[in-house]
Parts: structure tokens; C-alpha cells; sequence
DNA sequence: CAATTTTCATTTGTCAGACAATTAAAAGTC
DNA sequence: GACTTTTAATTGTCTGACAAATGAAAATTG
């Protein structure tokens, strides 16, 4: 591991990278302890501040973990899936945010990932899916629901459809494509006659799913996704026109 | 923002997250300049080598950026697509790596996804994508082309296919997605008949494209998936009858 | 006055040294 | 042997200092 003294880059900036290689690469396996921070400052020449700079930008990143202590140190951080997941979220949140993604795309893009699960859902599905299913949309007919609490409810509805592929990599990557539309859900205002709607495709979709029949799932998938669009719209142009 | 002293957690830690909300939860926006580390450290309440940690971590996040001199400082980072796309890449790597996930699982959900673009693709390539295609179907039958130089194109290839799809969010998804899958398909040992195979594969799923036909290039796509399953057990079993 | 150069204040980057907090192993005690 | 104390190692935090970068203000020059 070493050091270009003339790149531009921060030395702590370098340091990470140097070790973040390693452990990517696989050189470093999980659990494997690096070096104490006094020695890493003398293999690298540097002060322990900018090695310690360095391993909380790891650290950010769940690559490693430390522990304080005699047997203490910085250890390679075996990475979990739900490490990944709120990573996930925060990064796809402000990319939506910031990028000023339009409605259409963002939703565009949730509902055909989410129909790449539907089949897979369909035919390995537990009964632990299903119930969750049901019990979702069971909430979301309550009345005196607030708008925050539907749309949270049918994260967790859509949520519980694509872990039901039983994928845990495919139920990584929908999970940010998921929940960081809720903030944009959140915006629009839910009449009745709405969410009536959309739960009477949530019990398609549950009906197709247990069925186990992925024809009708990716239907009522579409079905959904059109009328989402469709809801949005509307309710964007009453705001334009009030506003 | 307050720092509870009562905490498990670090401090730079506690800080680090406090910012965090504060970007995430759109109270910063993009570019604002955040106070001076010195000015942290006294609202925090700590030194300025703990304030410099919790930056470092918002810096690997790619949350903030710093700059030197007189005007310089810590500012919000609008998160581009190109920081998130890395980040993802790294992420997916790691947790494909780190968790033993089977061939069958990742080949399962790279082309569920890749499926999930087909057909949007289909509708609003652009030239640029279909050049594109083309030069590395070319590039894939070339002789002498190493395992590694082969499936690098081929990720390129599918990165084509998905950015036809036009859909930003779809590409940021997808590119952990396809990019993570490169190390385990560098294992395989591509033989000239199954590079044949495949090339010819890659093309019709660039003549469906062409021909704006999702269905097509879907049936393609399920035959590709299909066959790369079948490449990889046959080589695996290979492998341990020799070992 | 306009253009250029110099100075200066601000801010991040890096270093050195110190001490506190934590933790497990080693040593000591009954 | 079981329990307690000591000790050494390691991370967490603080303080103070200086270097490097950089834009703004001031001084200089034509």
C-alpha cells in the first residue's frame, strides 16, 4: 500500500482508497483486523489524525467496524444486507431529491423493477408474504388513516411482494427504488374514492400471488402503475391551478 | 443540533448523523456552505479533530465537499448520478462477495432487472445505444480477446441496453446490479464455441432493440439468462471434478 | 484611473503530544 | 480454583501548532 505524495487528493482521502482497494479486492477477508492506528500512521508515514480520518471514511461506508479495548482495532466489517439497504435508501433519496427526478421517471422505474419481481414472487412465495400482504392492505382500508401512514403501509405492501422472489440481491436493490419514492408518495393527497382503488389492485395483486399465477400479478402491477401516474398527474394540475 | 452525551455511539459519529439529517431532510440545500470546522467544534460543543471526523464521514458519502482558502469550507454536495453509480458498484461487489451469494442468485436478479429495461429500451433506444451494441458485439468476436477483456464488453453491452431505457433511475439501479457480476462471470472460462453462442445471443438482442420489438429482445434476454446458468454449472462441475 | 502586485485574513490539511475510556489478558490473592 | 487487581494495548478526544491554499483587500505602478 502506498502513497502518491503528488496526487491531489487528501492524504486521509489516498489512505482510505489504499485500504478500501484491499478489502474489495479481497486481500483483506472479513473479520481480519488491520493494523493499529499507530502503526498504520508509521507504514504510511502520516500523523494518526489523518490515518484515523481515513478509517472514518471506511467506517462511513460499514467497510469496517472498531472496537476499543486491548484486543480492539478496526476490523474488515462483514457488509450486511440491511447496512446495504439504508445506504441504499439515503443514496437513492437524495439522488431523487437533488436531481429533481420527475414523478413519472422515478415511478416509471419502481414499477418495472418491481414487475421483474412479480413472477419470482408469484411462484416462491411463503404464506409469511401473503399475510403480510393482506395485513397491509387490511391497514390501509382504516379510516382516519393519515396520508404519511398509507403510504408507508404500502411501502411495506410492495415491500413484502418483491422479498416474496425470495431474491435477497434483487430485494436490495428495490428496496431503495421503494422507499425513496415514499417522500415523493407523501406529496400527494389520498381521496377516498383513491385509496379504494388502490387497495382493491393491492388484492389483485394478493389474489394473483397466491394464485401463484405471475400473468395476472405483472397485470395488476401495470394496472397500478398506470393509475399512480394518472393520480399524480391529477393531483398535480389541481395544485398548479390553486396555486 | 444537539449531541446526546449519554450515547453508545462516537461522537464524530452522533455529529456526522446530525448533519446528515440535516441534508437528507432537504433543511441544507445543494451547495449551501456549512460554518467553519472551528465554528462546529464550538456549537457541538467538541474539538476540532472530532468535528473533522464527522466531515470525513459525510465526505465518504459524498454528502459534502471541502475546499481550502479564504472562501473555502464544507458545502453540500449535489449527489450525481456518476458518485452514486460508484458507491452502488462497491456495495453490490462487497455484498455479493462477502455473503456468498450463489452464481444462480446474483444471474437471477441481474436479468429479472435487465428484463424490467427490455422493453423501454426497446421503445426509445437511441442510435448512440444501437452503435454502441454493435461495436462491442464486434469487439466480443474478436480473436485473442482475454476472459476478462470479453466480459468487460459484455458489460458494456448491457450497460447500452439498459441506458436505452432513458430512465436515469433505472441505470443508477442497474449499474451495481450488472458491474457487481463481473467478478463472478470473470471466473468462468469462456470456451470460442460459447463466446460464438453468446455473440450471436448479444445480437439478437440488438436486432429486437433495433427493431423496437421488447418482446423479442425480453424472449432474448430469458435465452441469454438461460444459457449463462447453464455455462456456469457446467464449468463449476468441471472445475470440481478436476480439484 | 486602471491594471497589477503584494499583503493579509480565513479556512482546511497535517502533525505532535497528551490524557481519558475501554477492554481483555495477566498477575495476584484468598 | 474462583475472584480481584493490575497492566498493557487500543481507540476516542482534546489542545495547540504550523503549512498550504485561496480569495479579498490593500498597496503599488504605469
Amino acid at each position: 500500500m502506498k502513497i502518491d505524495p503528488t496526487s491531489s487528493k487528501d492524504l486521509s482521502a489516498q489512505i482510505a482508497a489504499a485500504i478500501r482497494d484491499a478489502i474489495v479486492s479481497g486481500a483483506m477477508p472479513v473479520d481480519e483486523r488491520l493494523p493499529s492506528e499507530a502503526e498504520l500512521a508509521e507504514q504510511f508515514d502520516v500523523s494518526r489524525s489523518t490515518v484515523r480520518e481515513a478509517l472514518k471514511r471506511l467506517a462511513a461506508q460499514s467497510l469496517i467496524r472498531t472496537q476499543r479495548g486491548a484486543t480492539g482495532g478496526a476490523f474488515v466489517n462483514r457488509l450486511r444486507y440491511a447496512d446495504a439497504y439504508s445506504q441504499q435508501i439515503t443514496t437513492s433519496t437524495l439522488l431523487l431529491s437533488m436531481n429533481a427526478v420527475s414523478f413519472e421517471t422515478a415511478c416509471e422505474a419502481r414499477y418495472a423493477l418491481e414487475r421483474a419481481c412479480a413472477p419470482l414472487s408469484a411462484s416462491r412465495r411463503t404464506p409469511d408474504h401473503l399475510a403480510t400482504m393482506r395485513v397491509e392492505i387490511h391497514r390501509q382500508g382504516q379510516p382516519g388513516l393519515t396520508d404519511e401512514a398509507f403510504c408507508a403501509s404500502d411501502v411495506a405492501f410492495h415491500r413484502a411482494l418483491v422479498d416474496g422472489a425470495g431474491n435477497p440481491v434483487l430485494s436490495y436493490q428495490l428496496a431503495g427504488a421503494v422507499e425513496a419514492m415514499q417522500p415523493l408518495m407523501n406529496m400527494i393527497t389520498f381521496t377516498a374514492r383513491s385509496r379504494e382503488r388502490i387497495i382493491a389492485l393491492h388484492g389483485g395483486i394478493a389474489d394473483a400471488i397466491e394464485a401463484q399465477d405471475g400473468g395476472a400479478a405483472d397485470a395488476a402491477l401495470v394496472e397500478l402503475a398506470e393509475y399512480t401516474v394518472e393520480l399524480a398527474r391529477s393531483v398535480f394540475e389541481a395544485r398548479a391551478v390553486k396555486g
